[in-house]
DNA sequence: AGAAGGACCAGTGGTCCGTA
DNA sequence: AGAAGGACCAGTGGTCCGTA
């Protein structure tokens, strides 16, 4: 409390020109740097230089992941694109992180923290791991959540949105409604719900998955068949 | 990480003379004052204007809380001191403040603190309970989990540092001991010790608790009776 | 247009140290 | 001296919005 005393409050409006958002000229291998700066490095380094990351052979210039395409299960994502199921397995690289994380600190007598963090990312790029960002995995945290919570519904969701060529973000709105109702199912508490669940627990709820439940309910006792919420 | 490079790490000294240490002048009656601050009031102002409260009938100046004594279970501090029972209810009290505000967030759709976080801290004071503050609260923690998890020990501890004359930080200090004892006997995991306990669970585990369990698991497998380490 | 992610900001955990 | 607590600060959770 030293700024104000009030101001937009969390998910308003209120940000706009502020501070002049001067971004740092890209520098190739940035991650490299600043080693040697206690907090743990990678314990293993393990690049992962696997799936459909971006970068290419070549030269300089720091290369932006692919952007997603709607993929069934299985099946691999064709040029300059990434497949969902490579995006899923970012989710179980970070919880791996996690878990590295966790046992250096107790090796230290440090706290440990029990969801992916910061600092969790922080390792994960230490790792080489500089395509896994908080945004990106926070974005799409509830899709994974459906993948862990009933596979065969987020397969056929896959399937679904392929065959009517809809691009991610139709495919990634349409997966709340049945998060939604499996939560309806556990009287609405979608923290219990992904606190149930050991590979879901380590992520923080979404607040729009939150919201979502919380409107949900307010609706009466029907279990919702919500069709997909026209737009947020 | 916008500030610097590194700097003194944590629990380091860089702390000296930064920033003028401005003290706003005290004003009586600060805490009804934000009012209508959205957020939720406290739900009920149970003022709680019981116990050993300093302030007196009289005039303006708000007043320090009194020092709390070393006091036998049941025993009531003597003019201007506070006993332990009335710290150990203190904790109680903080207890249920987060149980409210976890009630009013769950109404409201919000995320819900599964600890006392600054958030219960700031709900308190709107209830008027202004006697409670973080610092205090966290100082003492480990001395309310001896009591929480072996009052038997607890008791007694209480009763020598009193017949001895010590003064609270000497009992304060002495509370680690037993504490790390305890954690021994569960592999020394306090994590999971305060988890364990219901009324314990809500409340981090002092850093300080930590680093002497870490310390003593270090020292072999002899399952520790560290006389109270001399000075920290 | 649709999407990836650097960077920002309000409010947190942690506790020092000026105060009484 | 011993102790209570205002106030500070590094790093967090959350996500906007300039970027490609």
């Amino acid at each position: 409390m030293v700024t104000g005393k009030k101001q937009a409050k969390k998910g308003g409006a209120a940000r706009k020109g502020k501070k002049a958002r001067r971004k740092r000229e890209l520098r190739p291998l940035d991650v490299l740097e600043d080693e040697g700066d206690e907090d743990g490095g990678c314990a293993s380094e393990s690049t992962e230089s696997s799936a459909g990351g971006g970068g290419g052979g070549g030269g300089g210039e720091r290369q932006r992941e692919h952007p997603f395409v709607v993929t069934e299960p299985g099946e691999v994502a064709r040029a300059k694109k990434n497949g969902l199921d490579y995006l899923f397995h970012l989710y179980e690289q970070c919880r791996v992180f996690l878990l590295q994380v966790q046992s250096i600190a107790k090796l230290g007598g440090h706290k440990a923290p029990t969801k992916v963090t910061n600092q969790v990312f922080r390792y994960a790029k230490k790792c080489g791991a500089s395509y896994i960002n908080k945004p990106k995995m926070r974005h799409y945290v509830h899709c994974y959540a459906l993948h862990c919570l009933d596979e065969e519904a987020s397969n056929a969701l896959r399937r679904a949105y392929k065959a009517r060529g809809e691009n991610v973000g139709a495919w990634r709105q349409a997966c709340y409604a049945p998060l939604v109702e499996i939560a309806a199912r556990h009287g609405f508490d979608v923290d219990a719900v992904f606190a149930a669940h050991p590979r879901l627990a380590i992520w923080y709820v979404p607040t729009r998955l939150r919201q979502l439940c919380h409107q949900a309910r307010g609706c009466g006792s029907h279990a919702a068949a919500l069709p997909p919420p026209p737009m947020f």
